[in-house]
DNA sequence: CCCTTATTCAAGTTGACGCTTTATAAAGCT
DNA sequence: AGCTTTATAAAGCGTCAACTTGAATAAGGG
């Protein structure tokens, strides 16, 4: 179940969470496909620009483009973004264990 | 409960996260407290550079640091994990949302 | 075949990042 | 007081990131 990435994608994914454009675009995309014009539409910058931002959220694996007619429409891919809860969450983990174990050390030590 | 941030913090939330230094920090840092010195002890930079790594983490609420005698401890500060833990979490639910958005719909369309 | 639309490629600028080195500060040791 | 330990500050260097503009590619429409 656990989504284990190495440390460049590691920082590919978290690099491109890392620009609230990019998260912009991720949250737009959870509402379903979307063009890159219809995704530079809101922004001022170009959509040159906005086409790098795309190269690097599928670069992170966060997207995927496809092909129809003139247009290359973007999805979400999701999976990327479990992975990046799963990082998080491993360390919330590690984090949770060791207070517990603090705790019953303690408790111990009020005991004996 | 849910932990709201906004942009900035997210920005530097996942620009600390975005470097395998800093991420091997925190993980480090979930077993408790630790110095700078002894931070940087695994790695072959200089300490100023570990130091330079905690001020990032610490900008993004990650880590905050104390003061004992010569030593300044750094420590996890697991809030800013959920704030991120918060924002992947809540993409998620929106796309799992529209997905049963769309099987409802295309039940409807095979039932009519 | 031109013209438009959607998108990418390439090159250049500006600014941020990751690191180094040198210098400085603050606390403890002798 | 001087020396050591622990840490930050400041300046500099090379690289990478976020844009821009201008040119190229690809697919469709008149």
């Amino acid at each position: 179940m656990s989504v284990t990435l190495d440390d460049q994608q590691l920082d590919a994914l978290f690099t491109a969470l890392s620009d609230r454009t990019r998260r912009d675009i991720v949250t737009r995309l959870t509402t379903g496909q979307a063009t890159v014009k219809e995704l530079a539409e809101p922004y001022a910058m170009s959509m040159q620009a906005v086409s790098q931002h795309i190269r690097v959220l599928e670069r992170a694996g966060l997207i995927s483009q496809g092909r129809h007619r003139q247009s290359r429409p973007c999805r979400l891919e999701p999976a990327a973004l479990e992975a990046a809860l799963s990082w998080i969450e491993q360390s919330r983990q590690a984090w949770a264990d060791r207070l517990d174990r603090l705790e019953t050390h303690l408790a111990h030590l009020q005991e004996g």
